[in-house]
This record gives C-alpha cells, structure tokens and sequence, in this order.
DNA sequence: GAGGCTTTCAAGCGATCAATTGAACGAGCA
DNA sequence: TGCTCGTTCAATTGATCGCTTGAAAGCCTC
C-alpha cells in the first residue's frame, strides 16, 4: 500500500527516461511529421538501423510510439497527439529554464532571422485575405502525410531552383518540423538573400496539426 | 550547424533525464506543495539526506528547481509553474499510454473509491453554496504554504479524533497533494466508514493553484 | 573566532545505458 | 520450399547512474 507512491512514479520515470535521450528525442519529432519504418527512420536520423530499432523500441515500451506491419516493413508512428503536447511542453520549459537552450536559439536567430516569426493565427488571418504564401520546407514524404492548406513543397536544396514559383509581391511563410528545426530558418535567410520578405511560422506542422488547425494530405505537383 | 538538431535535443534530453528517476519524481510533487529544507524533503521521501542533496542537484541543473538560503538551511522550490504543468502532462501521457498505470490506479480506486473524483469546477459552485466540506489531508506545512479556500485540514492520523469538526449533513471533498496521492484516497475510507458522504477532488493542490483558482496561505486552529 | 548545524563533495560499488558488430529471426515472394 | 531483405536479438565496450559512506565545506550562533 505505501509502496504505491514509489510504484507509480517508478512508472512516470519510465516515460522521462523515453525522453532522456536526444536522438529519441530527434526520433520523435519525425514520428511526428508521419509515420516511417525503422530504414527510413535510420536514414534521416543518421543512425545505424540497430540503434535505431532499439530507440523505437524503448520507447514503444514507454508508450510513446506504437508500430504497424505493412508488406515487409514495420511502421513506427506516435502513439497519440498527446505525445506532441508532451514533446511540446518539455521544449518549453526547457526553453524557460535552461540558459543553454536560450542561447542556442538566440544565436540561431540572431544570424538569420531578426524578425518576430508569425503565431498560427496571424497566419491564418493573412493567408485567408491572400497576402502570404505559404511554404513548407520539409521532405515531400512528410508533406505528403499532412500539410497547412495551400502550401507549397520546396526542399532546401529545390527552393532556389522554383523560385519563380513563388510570388515576388507577397510575403512567404516558411514552417517545417517544429519550433526548432532549422530548416525554416535557412529557408528564409535564403529567400530573403533572393528579395523576398519571408519570415518563419514560429511552430511546425505537428505543433498546427495538435491545435486542431486546418491540414491537407496528399502530394503536390513536381518535378 | 547541422549540429544544431543535435545539440539542442540534447539539451531537451537534459529535462528528460532529470524526470527519469521515481525518487526525484517525488521530491518534485513534494515541492510542488511548498518549498523544503534537504532536511525536510529526506525525511518526508525516506531517501538519505546526500542522496537528496544529490537528486536536488541534478534537478537544479536540469532547471527544474532553484534553490536559496534561509538561516542554516537552503530551501528548495520549484523552478517555475510550468514545471507542474509539465509534471501533469507526464501523468496524463503516462495514465493514457502505459497499461500499467491504468492498473495500479484502478487497483486502488476499485479497492477505496468506486466514485467518480469530483472536479474543480464542481467543488468550486457547490462550495460557494455551501454545499460541501472541504478537507485538506497534508501535512500541516504544505497547508500553511497553501491550501483551498476555507479548507479543513486534518491528517490522517488527526482525523478520526476530530470528526466532529465536519457537519455530519454536508458532504466532505478530500484532496491532498496530487492526482495519485493516496492520502486523499484513504481519508475518503476512512471518512465513509464513518458514515460520512465523502469523494475526492481529481486533483490536488498544484493543480489546483496552476488553474488559477482562489488560494489560502496561512496556518489553521490546531491543538 | 569556536562549535554546531545543514549541506555538499568525493570515492566506490553494482547496475544500467548507448552504441557497435555480427548473427538470427520472420514475413513476403519467387 | 528456399531466398531476400527489413528488423530484431545478443554479446560487448566504455560511460553514466543511483546509492552508500565518510569527510569537507559553509554559514549561523554563541
């Protein structure tokens, strides 16, 4: 009976120990862009396949991410939205606490995005009237699985080969994984190197899609 | 750079790593009642006093909890509200996600409480209408640091001695330190076996005060 | 200042963790 | 039935964790 308030926070410690890691941590904000399979995973994250299938597990144990069989694949993905809140507050009050983290991003910001980045709803409002362009930097197989409405899907590496694609009267919105992946940052250094006014949507689309904002799925025209 | 993603996860993971641990997620929900001398927080959680003087450290670090001298003693506090906020999204992910959680609780409501938990905003309307006694189970420090308006506070120990304080008409809501603090569960037995109509608040103190909800700071009539 | 608290440090123990490597599993497909 | 390929297991290495023990460091009070 009195062993109940050490069992039941020996539990809690179990999903604090899922998130004790960075590279899970990294792991999570893919697996919550879509769902991928352990190779995929491996790949984008840089780590080996054994490691990573060893990460996945240890947090399926934790009840973070639950895994799905497709052909020869397995299919990691969250377990639910409420892991993205969870992700979310701990990033903010890492973010509030830890002088680290403040610096890592002032420096990041610093140098390549001195503006204020736009909030969900300030997007909302603009893009309705069609005063901004909408872009999301990410890889097409994670805009595929859910993107805002009426983006445009530019990696990095295409973005200023299409810059004709976008219109050169009206401010571009760049979002991607998160709050703090720097791909939306790069994107708008580089747009504005190339004229363009551009500034950052300040969460990603998981952060958008937990909101329970409008999304679209499906993949966009290429080349 | 592109060791930005790393490192910043790796900062994340810090807090990750400092919620791994049972033992320090107790001194947290400890804290979140009131600030504590290391003295205090050994003795209330069993631990040795290095032992918590450790587990305190490595919070600290993790900016979770800040620490200042009072007299002969350092009193330990939580960093920051949000820290409770980010303690009771753990609890929920982990009470959704992990099956064991759900057994352990339900173990010992089905053994102590077949009732639903009242909520905040109930307990607020039928308190202003006089419809309920409030009973605050912690220890009388926590109380006195703060505790809900017009809140009877009694330990367990105190209890069945003063039953007498509770109109026998009124029905009592019990709370004590947290969702899944037990004190609150056995004083709502005991309360009925007594014949009392007696429930739990959902929540408890940290919660409640987190919420914004009206709040009382001193110490009560004791003997 | 000296003594007496509280708190922290430092060393050491067994246990656990992250990552590598190579082998084993197992579902799909010929 | 075999083969293939994605995934997992098992064993290993060095590093870190949790806790204990005993000593050191601060700081208050006398």
């Amino acid at each position: 009976m009195s062993g109940f308030k050490q069992d039941i926070n020996d539990q809690f410690a179990r999903l604090g120990k899922a998130l004790s890691n960075g590279r899970r941590l990294e792991l999570l904000e893919y697996l919550a862009q879509s769902e991928r399979s352990v190779e995929q995973l491996a790949r984008v994250s840089g780590l080996s396949v054994a490691n990573t299938s060893q990460h996945l597990q240890q947090m399926r144990q934790a009840g973070l991410v639950s895994a799905r069989r497709e052909g020869k694949h397995i299919l990691y993905s969250l377990a639910g939205e409420d892991v993205v809140q969870l992700l979310g507050v701990l990033r903010t009050v890492a973010e509030r606490r830890l002088a680290e983290v403040r610096e890592m991003v002032a420096k990041v910001l610093t140098a390549r995005d001195s503006l204020e980045p736009v909030q969900a709803a300030e997007l909302l409002e603009r893009s309705r009237l069609g005063l901004v362009s909408v872009l999301d930097v990410r890889p097409p197989e994670e805009f595929e699985a859910g993107h805002l409405p009426g983006a445009l899907n530019l990696t990095l590496a295409e973005l200023e080969r299409h810059l004709d694609r976008l219109p050169p009267d009206r401010e571009v919105i760049a979002y991607c994984r998160g709050p703090y992946c720097v791909l939306s940052f790069e994107a708008v250094a580089r747009l504005r190197a190339h004229g363009f006014q551009a500034r950052r949507l300040e969460q990603g689309y998981p952060e958008w899609k937990l909101a329970g904002l409008p999304t679209q799925t499906g993949d966009a025209p290429r080349d």
